[in-house]
DNA sequence: CATGAATGAGCATTCATTCAT
DNA sequence: GATGAATGAATGCTCATTCAT
C-alpha cells in the first residue's frame, strides 16, 4: 500500500506539474508515463483511464488547497479569521502555481464531471461554516452563501493570477488592500 | 466581401458554439464544418489553422464584449457610470453564456498566443481611461489600475457564473448587491 | 491563338521552376497557380488536369532538348557530329538546370503515362539516324541501339549532375575526357 | 530486438516494394500499415515520421547494395575485380528491380535530405580504393574520382534500367559488351 | 472566357488504451 | 503485478478539381 501511494502520488505530482505547462489536452499519457517513471501500464492499474486520474487529481488539489486554508486558522477573532482565510489561499495560491494552473484549466474542462464537482464542493464546508458564522452574527451581509463564497474566491484567484502573470507583485501591502477590498464588499 | 465576412461570422458563431459546450479540444474542425455548413476546404480558407481560427475568434469576442460594456455609457455621474459599465459587462456574459464558456476556456489554454492576449489588452483602454479618471477625481482608491480591473472583472465573471451555472440566480436585486459589493471594494 | 499560346508558355514555365525546387508533388496547382499569376480556372482551361499538365510539359521539354542537341550539327564529320551532339545535349542540361531537375523526376515517376514517354521517343530519331549511320559506316560498334543511346544519355546526364550538384565543375577540358570516354566506350 | 528488427525488416520491404510500384507520393502510410499487416501506430513507433522512414530506408538500401557489389570480389587481377564489381552491381538491380525504382525515385527527392546523402556516400568508400588503386597502378586514366564513379554508375544504372523496362534485354553477351564498353571509357 | 472561393476525399500523425510477455 | 509495444479510431490539414459569378 505504501508503494501504491507513492505511486499515486509520484503519479499525481508529475501530471499536475505537466498539465500546468502544457495544458490539459497536450499532456498525454505516454508523457506523464516517461516524465513520471511509471509505465503507462502501471498507470492505468491506478486510474482507469486519464479522464480518472485528472478527476481525482482534481479532488486531490481541491483537498489540499481546503487543507491549507485553515491552517493556522484562529476562531477568536472573526476579522482575524477572515484575513488568516484570504491570506492562506492566497500564499497557497501563489506558492503553487501548477495548482492554480491545473485548477482554472479544469473549471470550464468538459473532462472534470459534474459529480466531482459536486464531490469537491463537500470541502468548502468549513469555509460555508464560517460565512454563516459571520452572517448570523451580523458580521457579514447577509448575502446567499453562494454570493459571499464567489466574492472571496474570486478576489483572491485573481489576485494570484495577477502575482503570478507578473502583471501586479502582490507586496504585503497591496495583500493587505486586497484583503481589506474583499472584506468591504462583504462586511455588514 | 460580403460573402466573405459571411462566412467567417458563420464559422465564428457555430465554434462558439460547440466550443462552449464540447470544449476547446473537443471540437474538432470537421465538426465545425459539419454543424456550420461550410466545408473544411473553405474553413482553411479563411483561417490558416485551427489554431488562428480560435484566436480570431477570442479576439473577435473580446471586442464584441468590451464593445457591449460601453452601450448606454453615461459620463455624467461617476457611480451611475459604473453601474452602467459593471451591469452591461453582466448581462452581456449572461445573455451569451457560450462566450463566457468560450472566454474562460481560453483563459488558461495554451492554443491563445501571448501576442493574441496582448492584441486583446487593447480593448480594455476606455475602462482604463474611466477607472484613472475615478483615481484622480478622488472617488475610487489609489490602487494600481490592473488590481482594480481584477477586481471588477473577477466579481462580475463570478456572478455571471453564479447565475449560468444556476447555483444563483441573480435577480434585479441581487445584482444591485453585487455591484454595491464591488463598488465598496474601491470607493475611497 | 496568341494569348492562348502565351499562357500555356507562363505556365509551362512557371511549373517547371516550381517543380525543379519543390518537386513533383510538393508543387500544388494552387502554387502554379499564383506564382505565374494564371488563375487555377485558366489553367484547366488549357490542362485537364494535372497530370495532363505534367505530362504535356515533359514532352515539351523532350522536345527542346532534342531541338537543342542538332543545333549547329553538321553531318561532314562523323567524330566531330558525335562532339556536337554530346556538348549541346550536355550544355543544355547544365544551362537549364531545372529542365534536368524536371526530367530526372519524370523519368521515374509514375504520373508521366506511357503513352507520354512512347510519344517523347519519336523526338529521338535523328539521333537514332545519327546511330545507325554510325553502325553501317563501321565507326560505331554494332550494339543494338537502345544499348548505345543508354550509354551516351546516361553518360551526358551523369555528367551534367555532377557539375550542378557541384561535386565536379566540369571545365573545357573535362568536358573532352567525358566526350572522350563515350566515344571510347562506342567506337569499332 | 528480435521482434523489433523484424518489424522494421518488414516495414522497410513493404514500403520499398508499393513504393517502387506506386511512387514514393503515392504510398500512404496507411497503405503501409495494411500491406505489412503492421498497424500505422507501430510503424511510427519505429520511425518518427514518414521522411524518416524513407530516409532509413534509403540507407538501408545504399548499404545492401554496396555489400552485394563487392561479394566474390578478388584483389588479384584488376580487371576482373572491375568486371565482378559492374557484374555484382548489375545483377543485384535486375533482381531488385525495387530497389532501382525505390532508388532512383529517391535521387531527385527533396524528401531525401542533405545529411542522409552524405551518410550513404560513405558506402562507396571501397568502390573509391578501388579506383584509386587502378589510377595510381595506371590502368584506369587519371581522371576524377567522381567521374570515374559517374561513369560506371551511369553506365551499369542504365543497362539495368533498359533490362528492366524491356527495352532491351541483357543476355549474358550484352553484359560482357557493357561491362567492355565501360571499361573502355576508363581505361589508359 | 476568366476567376478564385468552395469542395471533400485523402493523408500524415497522435494518443488513449490494451494485452502478451 | 509491471511493462511498453502495439492498436486504430480520430484529428488537423492539403490540394486537385469544380462551378457560380
Amino acid at each position: 500500500m505504501n508503494v501504491r501511494s507513492n505511486k499515486r502520488e509520484i503519479i499525481f505530482n508529475t501530471a499536475l506539474d505537466l498539465i500546468a505547462v502544457h495544458g490539459l489536452h497536450n499532456t498525454p499519457m505516454s508523457l506523464v508515463s516517461s516524465a513520471s517513471g511509471v509505465s503507462t501500464g502501471a498507470i492505468y492499474h491506478h486510474f482507469e483511464s486519464k479522464e480518472v486520474l485528472i478527476n481525482e487529481l482534481y479532488l486531490h488539489i481541491k483537498e489540499e488547497i481546503h487543507r491549507a486554508v485553515f491552517t493556522g486558522f484562529d476562531d477568536t477573532d472573526y476579522r482575524e479569521g477572515f484575513n488568516t482565510i484570504w491570506s492562506n489561499y492566497f500564499h497557497f495560491l501563489i506558492q503553487h502555481p501548477n495548482v492554480l494552473s491545473f485548477a482554472e484549466q479544469c473549471s470550464t474542462a468538459p473532462i472534470i464531471k459534474n459529480s466531482t464537482r459536486q464531490e469537491a464542493a463537500q470541502f468548502i464546508s468549513p469555509l460555508i461554516g464560517f460565512i454563516q458564522k459571520g452572517i448570523s452574527e451580523k458580521i457579514l451581509m447577509p448575502h446567499d452563501i453562494n454570493f459571499i463564497l464567489a466574492i472571496i474566491n474570486s478576489n483572491v484567484v485573481a489576485m494570484a493570477k495577477l502575482h503570478i502573470s507578473h502583471h501586479l507583485t502582490i507586496t504585503e501591502e497591496i495583500e493587505a488592500q486586497a484583503i481589506e477590498a474583499s472584506w468591504k464588499s462583504l462586511k455588514l
